[in-house]
DNA sequence: ATACATACC
DNA sequence: CACTGGTATGTAT
């Protein structure tokens, strides 16, 4: 009893200040916040929940990470010090080489866009205390609210304990879109390839611009503000410097409506960033703050460079160059390369619940959409990620990589399905399905695997794009890692918008209704064919039964039991896979029951088809393996980095912030 | 290859 | 009244 007494300052007299949210951070128009007050409304809103006690048992991971780090700090001796410190400072050498002063980046962003845009088409919301959102989640909140602490990221209901005026004004992505492309209209004057990072920032080289026009950088900046405010009515900052990273920086320090200017001058940046905290470089984020803080006392980025040895002793080479690379103030410079999207998601967030049933309806929206997503920019991926979050807000995944690569929302639920089945039962609040490992299918040809590798045989052109995209995809800086180039918007200003993550809901309108209408009829009539014997389960809707995987896999492995019948086990373990299900839980033994009869009734029609299919299957599949070569990929992919030109964003590419 | 974490808007 | 959604990437196993 008396050991748990907290003897640490905060804990017991103010407990609110050991809750480290990411609320707390200075950020744009939250200078007279009282910070004190902000941080105990959270604590006090969030205390004894679910959510508070996942967020206490991450920051109990994070101790740990930090301890560990600690204990490895404390063994190094001084010669190991002065070793490393001979490596930091080659490596301090050679990336400084690389530093180029030639290039002048601009970096803007919008005035708390989606606020802004909703006050455009409802001025009477201006001067009035607004959040962009819902009572759960605020994307953006204004000016008049970041006074009270209001802010992105913050649950609507502690914004309301902070702000009882607060207008709440739900998200409205086709109007934000709309209003990003007028922006993005006047960005491509002064940068045709320039970069968009999401629907309210860009990246723009501006060295051309400057040279050609003859003015001075203030200047174009000053007119590309204006220029973007007389397009859309909307203010911006900005910011310059020879880099990316610094240029990003930049944009913050004069928000909003305003601009700084880094001028292209080594003492000028080494004397910038010297003061500069850790926490304002993209990629560092509040976990890597504080165990540069806790560990190696490091706040400011001239504290990284002097403590550099630290990095080449402790983290991974890219880690360290990363670190050392931002007490440098070096970022990326290159000129935009057209990236190829790694990955694609959907997941959706649900008042907890066990029932199955839900669970089952839930894929099958996600898949549709998924399959639907993915349709639209012509892929197949190999790659299907299950993403749970149960009631307590542990995350979960469960992965599952296929021979050849699929988009049929059929094929999609039957793997999320048979991912699924393997984690009940679970009470969740979250169900989310990625794709990823694409191969691209350009022509719109189908998934038809003889087409495919007959393609790859002949022309590998199909992943030779993506060899491309994958080189440069690693040379690019953390700040960055969302960048897509703005591509030709002259015609259709909506299309060209996916290449852009955050198209969203551009068509969710009518159309999105339809297409789910008709992909669910098609789904009911699939169920119909495949005879599946409704009236045999008490009643279950006939969406439980698709809650069984249609995998060759689970055909053959447990076929051996498939006639056997549930029996539980000691009165609660169910002999068929071992979930333990007390008896005065009725419903679900029953809902298992249903589960393991509708899955040995799907095996039994199944194995029929998969005898066929398979070895096929598994011959066009080895084809593909040796065109495809992703081996050779990477090792191109290293290559330029050991070689003699080093182009300078490689240092950011792998660098880690988890430690 | 998989799982988990961190980060960004 | 009860803590998002989409993408990328790094680290560990």
């Amino acid at each position: 009893m008396a050991k748990s007494e907290e003897t640490s300052s905060s804990s017991s007299s103010r407990p609110w200040e050991s809750y480290h949210t990411v609320y707390t951070n200075a950020k744009a128009g939250m200078d007279g916040v009282d910070k004190e007050k902000v941080q105990r409304v959270v604590y006090e809103m969030s205390k004894g929940s679910k959510y508070f006690e996942n967020e206490e048992r991450k920051e109990a991971y994070m101790k740990q990470k930090i301890e560990n780090m600690r204990a490895q700090r404390a063994k190094l001796k001084p010669a190991d010090i002065s070793h490393y410190q001979r490596v930091a400072d080659k490596r301090i050498a050679e990336l400084e080489a690389t530093r180029d002063l030639t290039r002048t980046w601009l970096h803007v962003d919008m005035d708390a866009f989606y606020a802004a845009v909703e006050t455009l088409s409802n001025p009477s919301l201006k001067g009035r205390p607004m959040a962009v959102g819902t009572m759960s989640m605020i994307s953006t909140a204004n000016y008049e609210a970041r006074k009270f602490g209001v802010r992105a990221a913050m649950p609507g209901f502690i914004a309301c304990k902070l702000c009882p005026e607060l207008i709440f004004v739900p998200t409205d992505f086709k109007k934000y879109t709309y209003y990003s492309d007028l922006t993005r209209k006047v960005f491509q004057e002064y940068d045709p390839n320039f970069m968009a990072a999401s629907l309210d920032e860009a990246y723009l080289d501006i060295t051309n611009v400057c040279k050609e026009r003859d003015i001075t950088v203030a200047e174009v900046t000053e007119e590309l503000r204006q220029n973007v405010y007389k397009a859309t009515g909307l203010t911006c900052s900005a910011g310059v410097a020879p880099n990316r990273l610094l240029a990003k920086v930049c944009s913050d320090i004069n928000k909003p409506n305003g601009q700084f200017l880094l001028p292209n001058d080594r003492a000028a940046i080494m004397t910038f960033i010297s003061s500069l905290p850790i926490r304002k470089i993209g990629g560092i984020g509040k976990v890597t703050e504080h165990i540069l803080k806790d560990v190696f006392e490091i706040k400011t980025c001239e504290d990284l460079l002097q403590k550099s040895s630290f990095f080449c002793a402790l983290f991974s080479p890219s880690s360290a160059d990363f670190f050392i690379s931002v007490g440098l103030g070096l970022g990326g410079t290159d000129a935009p390369q057209v990236r190829s999207r790694k990955s694609m998601s959907n997941e959706r967030t649900f008042s907890a619940t066990k029932d199955e049933t839900f669970f089952h309806q839930k894929l099958v929206e996600l898949s549709e959409m998924l399959s639907a997503d993915m349709e639209k920019e012509g892929l197949h991926g190999r790659t299907l990620t299950l993403k749970l979050k149960t009631a307590s807000f542990e995350v979960k995944t469960r992965a599952l990589t296929l021979q050849s690569s699929l988009r049929s929302s059929k094929d999609i639920l039957k793997h999320a399905s048979k991912l699924l089945k393997a984690e009940l039962p679970v009470s969740l609040r979250l169900i989310g399905l990625r794709m990823s490992h694409f191969n691209e299918d350009k022509d719109g040809t189908l998934s038809d695997p003889t087409q495919r590798t007959l393609l790859n045989y002949i022309k590998p052109g199909d992943d030779n794009t993506n060899l491309v995209d994958d080189e440069h995809s690693d040379v690019k800086d953390h700040s960055e890692s969302h960048c897509y180039t703005y591509t030709n918007p002259s015609r259709d200003p909506l299309s060209e918008l996916n290449d852009n993550n955050e198209q969203v809901v551009e068509d969710n309108g009518l159309e999105d209704h339809e297409c789910k209408d008709q992909l669910n009829a098609v789904k009911s009539s699939e169920f119909d064919a495949q005879g599946i014997e409704t009236h045999s389960l008490e009643g279950r809707n006939q969406d439980q039964l698709t809650m069984i995987d249609f995998s060759e896999k689970e055909t053959g492995s447990s076929s051996s039991h498939d006639k056997e019948a549930l029996i539980w086990l000691e009165d609660y373990k169910c002999s068929l896979c071992g979930v333990e299900l007390p008896p005065s839980f009725l419903e679900e033994r029953q809902e298992h029951a249903d589960f393991h009869l509708a899955e040995k009734m799907q095996m039994e029609e199944e194995s029929a088809h998969a005898y066929r299919n398979l070895p096929l299957k598994n011959r066009m599949r080895q084809k593909e393996a040796v065109v495809g070569q992703s081996k050779g990929r990477k090792k191109l992919k290293q290559s330029p980095s050991n070689g003699k030109h080093i182009p300078i964003d490689a240092f950011f590419s792998k660098a880690s912030h988890n430690l």
